[in-house]
DNA sequence: ATACTCGTTTCAAGCGCTTTAAAATACGCG
DNA sequence: CGCGTATTTTAAAGCGCTTGAAACGAGTAT
């Protein structure tokens, strides 16, 4: 039936090498017999572990790749006491973890260690993604903007290093990278009020802890301003659509904001979307800033002003916590705060009524 | 040390696996010890297997709960004879890859069938991708727009069943599911050319194989129309950059194209992107069609007209034909063209000089 | 009674690799 | 040339689980 799959390659391959793989995946002592020397010496040139010679280290290559060897991973993970693997659980859908993933594999693997990804999707929740890590041997744990409630990842933390990246965790327990989301939020309320807004509306990113990070900072800046009066939220979300459903909420008030910052891009972009189709002149009568610095963000028919997180130091950081925690001994929390920054573009600008009042 | 308090000293006579789980993670033997029975029955129970009465199957549960028992996976994996595990490549930055996988891997858990990810990245190309999939004992290969030549897809073949999705491989080996590009640009072709417009314009995606499809449609339909002499093809590639870089060339060329097809949604983006940039109406002045129904496209500040590739229908036969040839012993060639679909948003209108000739 | 099922449970031999202690070999030197 | 030491190699004991064969009662037929 698989002999379908392997043609007599074993033609090409010496038959008197001692039990050379018929059609089989060769293994250590294939490539040990091959060699003449034992498994173990094997094991150790193929690791790049000192001991064995120069030319027993050569003759070892040599078969190896002549067999087309590949080490068993799974075997090799049970046999060793370490397995040397970070398991990253990442939003699939969500560039913004596909960003942090890139960078987070290129650390790792400078470090010597591995990553295995475990995928959140419609149909496999963030519970189910870190069981699969936990049963595949992984000795940290790096969570993309976890969902989990703080004590059920404090319990996670029990088990092996966590660390939650890009979003604030209430405890003390496990480590947290983040960006300044309060301070994020109130940068583009420092812009807006600059600008000359004063009616400035929040749209919000729902129950998430970060989500409330993010409106407590636009309430906090929005003091500052003196602008305390005009705090208004209105319900959102993260996706096109909550942004789309919200700019109607907006446009139903009165006075209607002469600006609008959202949680995060997609929700500005559907907000974006909606304000258009509304004939909304956009940034003419209203301003808008997102939250992320989203590739997307940067074309220019959206030319989106919007917050980014700095992405490499991010990452940088959450690799670094995890290294220290496994090969550093460090046992104490650590909570990192990356600041964001302010990326203006096309959507932000003065407000209407100022405009008109200027040259009056 | 061991603990020396262990669940239960009666039914045991291997003394020496006697140890409680101190600290350490519980094991198969710890459930077996707790439950009173052998390794081998608990194995069995977790795993499904008819065999254990009622009774013990109950017992074994409970304990294996109680200890919070996770099995290894790596353990597991090395022992058993299949590893029921399906490895998935793609290109981690690519939301059409990610709605694939979505789809994927919920159809493999259906057959029970376990996903391993393996993500393409900048500083992880295709090989590295594969090798680890490779190494991790999957049974096949699932490979989003592979990018492999033809002839390394058919050695890999060799190796494991392998579906190539989303691109034309030219060979009879891999198994190849993808939707008819070359139909879906003779879609958008049509449509244009059922609008008024003759000076049609193609930017092309580049070297790859489904390029070529794409452009050979393009061509194609073009001289169907009797617009053979109107061909022209630009160089472009499956970024936004390099739309953008399209739509200078675009604008040089006399006369002015009224129309142009893009390689992907992403190109049409950037292309879309330069145009308002140059201040070209869009559809009024041009009007632009894009490839893959991108979920951003059908925002309505973008509205991009666009060809859908039916991503339920091409992850279905994918991993039928994975399931078919690991479970059914098919060793014979498949490959399924799922029928791409037209649709029409706000990029495209009948042509400038047509729409200045119909009030006359 | 014996033999022969059958349902349940266990034995024990791995899966393919790592790793440690110990053995074999090589080396240096009086 | 023997002995201590450093270098290289290996035997063997696992890692935690699966699995076919064997064992074990307890029925049932003979």
């Amino acid at each position: 039936m698989r002999d379908s799959h392997r043609p007599r390659q074993d033609a090409e391959r010496d038959p008197l090498s001692a039990g050379a793989p018929a059609g089989r995946r060769p293994r250590l002592d294939d490539v040990a017999a091959a060699a003449g020397v034992s498994t173990a010496t094997v094991s150790l040139v193929l690791r790049g572990v000192a001991g064995p010679s120069a030319a027993t280290r050569e003759r070892v290559l040599d078969e190896a790749s002549r067999l087309g060897y590949r080490p068993d991973r799974a075997a090799s993970l049970l046999a060793s006491r370490r397995s040397r693997l970070i398991g990253v659980v990442m939003d699939i859908a969500n560039p913004f973890h596909a960003q942090l993933v890139e960078d987070v594999q290129e650390a790792a693997e400078h470090q010597g260690y591995d990553v295995v990804l475990s995928a959140v999707t419609r149909g496999r929740d963030e519970r189910r993604a870190i069981e699969t890590l936990l049963d595949s041997r992984c000795e940290a744990l790096v969570l993309l903007g976890p969902l989990a409630p703080a004590d059920q990842l404090a319990a996670l933390d029990r088990q092996l290093p966590v660390v939650a990246v890009g979003r604030p965790v209430p405890s003390a327990e496990v480590d947290v990278i983040r960006a300044a989301d309060d301070e994020g939020v109130a940068l583009a309320v420092d812009h807006l009020a600059g600008l000359g807004h004063r009616n400035i509306t929040y749209v919000d990113g729902g129950r998430g802890v970060m989500a409330a990070l993010r409106r407590r900072g636009y309430h906090r800046a929005m003091r500052t301003h003196g602008l305390g009066d005009l705090i208004r939220v209105i319900g959102g979300g993260n996706t096109e659509e909550s942004g789309a459903t919200a700019a109607h909420a907006l446009l139903g008030v009165d006075p209607r904001p002469t600006a609008v910052l959202t949680f995060n891009d997609r929700a500005a972009m559907g907000l974006l979307d909606a304000l258009i189709r509304a004939d909304v002149d956009v940034p003419g009568a209203m301003s808008v800033v997102g939250y992320d610095d989203s590739p997307f963000s940067r074309l220019a028919h959206i030319e989106l002003t919007t917050v980014s997180q700095n992405i490499p130091e991010l990452t940088e950081h959450a690799v670094a916590a995890v290294i220290e925690r496994l090969d550093g001994g460090r046992t104490d929390h650590r909570e990192v705060v990356v600041r964001p920054r302010l990326v203006v573009r096309g959507t932000t600008a003065p407000p209407p009524d100022q405009a008109v009042r200027a040259p009056a």
